[in-house]
DNA sequence: CGGGATCCACCAGGATACTG
DNA sequence: CAGTATCCTGGTGGATCCCG
């Protein structure tokens, strides 16, 4: 996640670095609440503030234009009074919600398990 | 990622709780490449330093302690002199590998889209 | 409404040295 | 070989105030 990747490293490198450079862009803490509320369409900043509990004004902005920059959402201005800004998902980042459900999918079948060994773990003799 | 969720807050909520679990787990630095080092089968404390470069001691010793606490590896103990000790995978974190290639796939085929998007973000005009 | 600017705390993570 | 212990720093992220 952050930080990222200074520009001047090479993109890519053994072992596995493709992983890590999608872990490095929604691994932030609050990218993939937000991926995934603007996944039911365009979203706007105050609606992301009240559906994403916790998160702070100064949090949202940063994540909102980390995204931005590496093309996975896009921010549309409407010149009204009050100002209106929407933020919907790029295609790229659509194709990336199938990988994130497999996540998902994968935490919700070992929910149980990732607790029990915690448990088990956090009461090891010794 | 680190930070942990402390212990006192729940174990899940809205929106999309379980993929940020997910990132919890396997978004620190070297999570990800301890896991697909191991996924070619039982490897030694020194394999994984050398297979993954820039990794300090501290570093390696620490996220294999998370991973083991979650259950995604485990730690086994030759009584040999010199001391032997291999990590493998669990089953868990056997079938968490297939979301992991999901999430490579989608990154191969964006590569080029990512970095196009950055350079035309840090040209913008303004 | 949708931010930017500023200050600050905390901790992930690096470097180094030591141990069984 | 496989760690632990200690110190230190950089940057993430929170709180607060201000602006167009």
């Amino acid at each position: 996640m952050f930080p990222r990747r200074p520009d001047d490293m090479p993109e890519c490198g053994p072992p596995a670095c493709s992983v890590e450079d999608v872990i490095d862009r929604v691994g932030s803490k609050w990218s993939v609440s937000i991926l995934l509320v603007a996944s039911d369409g365009p979203v706007r900043f105050s609606g992301l503030e009240r559906a994403i509990p916790g998160i702070s004004r100064r949090m949202l902005t940063l994540t909102l234009r980390n995204l931005e920059r590496d093309g996975l959402v896009v921010r549309t201005i409407f010149p009204t009074v009050p100002p209106r800004v929407e933020y919907s998902l790029t295609p790229m980042a659509v194709e990336l919600q199938a990988a994130l459900v497999a996540l998902a999918g994968w935490a919700r079948l070992h929910r149980g398990d990732i607790a029990d060994a915690r448990a088990r773990y956090d009461e090891r003799p010794g």
